[in-house]
RNA sequence: GCGGCAGUAGCUCAGCUGGAUAGAGCAACGGCCUUCUAAGCCGUAGGUCGGGGGUUCGAGCCCCUCCUGCCGCGCCA
């Protein structure tokens, strides 16, 4: 059985209590890791807390309680310092029983039933099928992937979702912006709105119909520009000339809709599968699995958009003012009230979301987690209402904002203008540093913090690169044990009692510690932890490493270190696991 | 203008939800390779936690206010 510190004193600490403070049993009872060596393994500041309610001097109480409590045979010795803490050492036997836990545990050490089963829904990248995932969406897959993992390890039950925007007028101009391009490789060339999608792999895909099809989908230009509202001037870039643009793409589309009739929901469909095939490869490679892809257009035809809707109306939230149906969104705190049908009939995307949380809490999550970018934050407030006025609680429901990445090179800003359908894409990125080093870059910042991404350092095979400097700990000690050339399982029964330098139990310390980061961040979904911890434990192997020879002539110790050394190995492994990133033998 | 997020070492960032002398990594300076991977280690220096009030035993963290920066504020998605 292992061995937990922290259960432990606490529940000497709870003895002592019950002799100095029976009166106050509801005081809680905290056991911090102090930051400080000097201060010991662990600390509790129960006295502080109890200053005000005994109206004493808190070192006083801090020694009738130490004078309460049980004695120990795990305790090296109990302290009080400064206003009134209580410091305790443990024992090295207490500290080093970790290796024999972590060997035993293997790949589950650390894994925590904190989540108790609970059905967690974690719904990421949901980028539109148009085009590449640039570098802005692989934030969000790294953040979501990792941050799956961790609750999945923290004891919850995850789904991964990918929500396809397969039903919006995004998708119509990519279809439209296809045809486009395959009438020009038949040399029907019709003006190419700037606002259409530019980017070279829709020429591809017209291609590729082509190639398919020959001509089949070929109708003049002049028919298509026939009824279609006027692009507005070159050069012109005012409000009015925007909005002259946007009549005229959606003229565009309703013409070819018109002309195609069926066929339309051929190319459509093409682009769809094409994009949506693509996206999904992106993904794969770069270790980002998804449990389901929900399709927004599903919605519609299941009619839950229409019934999700009824149900807002019914629940009287709902208002028609200039022909347009208006949800009451200011209810529930919003700024102003919502569209979610236009004038035209058509609904708005609000209207699909509202539908699609609907569906999320009837499929019995517990637990919903949106995760966003951070330019998406006006939009909570009108979901969150939503989720209120459909009677739903909306405690379950947490959106978790990812703030952009920004790259640099040399020193300087990358320019990520979509202009032109010049972006860098995640593809690309991941061609250029490696999938380990995009993982890992992408997580090790606060999720809701700007990211400055430096290539060059994560190109970079050094000691700067905090990802080498992980893997490179995890594949020294690799090597090491080949050296030695033993059967791992036969460490797990290793005495550690050799192990007393300080560098050692400092690792064991260490080591102890995984448990805790995990719990901790999962509850703040903050996989960035994760990250912070492997650079600390790596940092604690690699100072030791140079401190101390591993493979000694003492019989006894070499194996003790061995063991030590495979235990760091493993964390190293589950920590990596979490993030992504590989683990390598050999560098 | 309103709302959201941020401001911590020269740079990039942590800071375990209010605890002890605020921590890392770069960059700077000085050391360590005939010995298990120097993609590493050891040491030195570096701070008015944006400013000012407040709350209490105790504040980088909570409240108020001001300054600065980024983002959002469509019958787009």
């Amino acid at each position: 059985m292992s061995f937990d510190p922290r259960t432990y004193l606490m529940g000497l600490m709870s003895t002592a209590r019950e002799t100095v403070a029976p009166e106050n049993r509801d005081t809680a009872i905290l056991i911090e890791r102090p930051k400080q060596a000097s201060h010991g393994d662990f600390s509790s500041n129960l006295a502080l807390q109890l200053a005000k309610p005994l109206k004493a001097n808190p070192r006083e109480i801090a020694i009738r309680l130490i004078d309460a409590l049980p004695p120990s045979a795990l305790l090296e010795k109990v302290e009080i310092a400064g206003a009134g803490f209580i410091n305790f050492t443990l024992t090295s036997v207490a500290k080093t029983s970790i290796v024999a836990d972590v060997l035993a545990k293997g790949a589950d050490f650390g894994r925590s039933s904190l989540g108790a089963g609970q059905k967690v829904q974690v719904e990421f990248v949901s980028a539109n099928p148009t085009g590449p995932l640039h570098v802005g969406h692989g934030r969000g897959a790294a953040y979501g992937a990792s941050l799956s993992a961790l609750l999945s390890f923290a004891g919850h039950s995850v789904t991964r979702e990918f929500y396809v925007n397969d039903a919006g007028r995004q998708m119509d101009i990519l279809a439209l912006s296809t045809w486009l391009r395959y009438l020009e490789l038949h040399a029907e060339p019709v003006p190419f709105p700037p606002n259409a999608y530019r980017g070279d792999y829709v020429m591809g895909m017209a291609v590729q119909i082509r190639d398919a099809h020959g001509d089949r989908y070929v109708h003049p230009a002049e028919a298509l520009l026939a009824c279609v509202p006027p692009a507005p001037e070159v050069g012109r870039a005012d409000d009015e000339a925007k909005r002259q643009q946007e009549d005229h793409l959606d003229g565009l589309i309703a013409s070819a809709k018109d002309l195609l009739g069926e066929h339309w929901s051929y190319v459509h469909g093409h682009v769809l599968t094409e994009q949506l095939a693509d996206c999904r490869n992106d993904l794969e490679e770069f270790g980002v699995h998804f449990d389901h892809w929900f399709s927004e257009r599903s919605l519609f035809d299941t009619g839950m958009v229409e019934s999700a809707i009824a149900r807002l109306e019914q629940a009287g939230h709902l208002y028609v003012q200039n022909g347009a149906t208006w949800f009451r969104s200011t209810t529930f705190g919003d700024e102003k009230d919502r569209v979610v049908q236009r004038d035209n009939g058509l609904y708005t995307y609000f209207a699909s979301d509202i539908a699609y949380h609907l569906n999320k809490y009837e499929r019995g999550f517990e637990r919903i987690i949106d995760i966003w970018g951070a330019d998406h934050h006006g939009y909570i407030p009108r979901v969150c209402g939503a989720v209120q006025a459909l009677g739903l609680d909306a405690k379950k429901l947490e959106v978790a904002l990812v703030q952009f990445a920004v790259l640099y090179r040399d020193g300087q800003k990358t320019s990520m203008s979509t202009r032109a359908g010049e972006f860098v894409t995640l593809r690309e990125l991941r061609g250029e540093v490696g999938n380990d080093a995009a993982r890992f870059f992408y997580v090790m910042r606060k999720s809701d913090q700007h990211l400055d991404f430096d290539l060059d350092l994560a190109k970079s095979q050094s000691n700067d690169n905090p990802v080498f400097y992980i893997q490179y700990a995890h594949a020294r000690i690799c090597s090491v044990l080949s050296q030695w050339g033993g059967a791992i399982a036969d460490l797990i029964a290793t005495d550690c009692q050799p192990l007393t330098g300080e560098r050692e139990l400092a690792l064991c310390g260490r080591l102890r510690e995984f448990a805790d980061v995990i719990e901790a961040a999962a509850g703040e979904l903050a996989p960035h932890q994760i990250a912070f911890f492997l650079k600390d434990l790596a940092g604690d192997f690699h100072s030791y490493y140079n401190a101390e020879r591993l493979l000694v002539d003492d019989q006894p110790l070499k194996l003790a270190r061995l063991a030590l050394a495979a235990a760091v190995r493993q964390v190293l492994q589950n920590g990596l696991w979490l993030l992504g990133v590989s683990a390598p033998e050999q560098m």
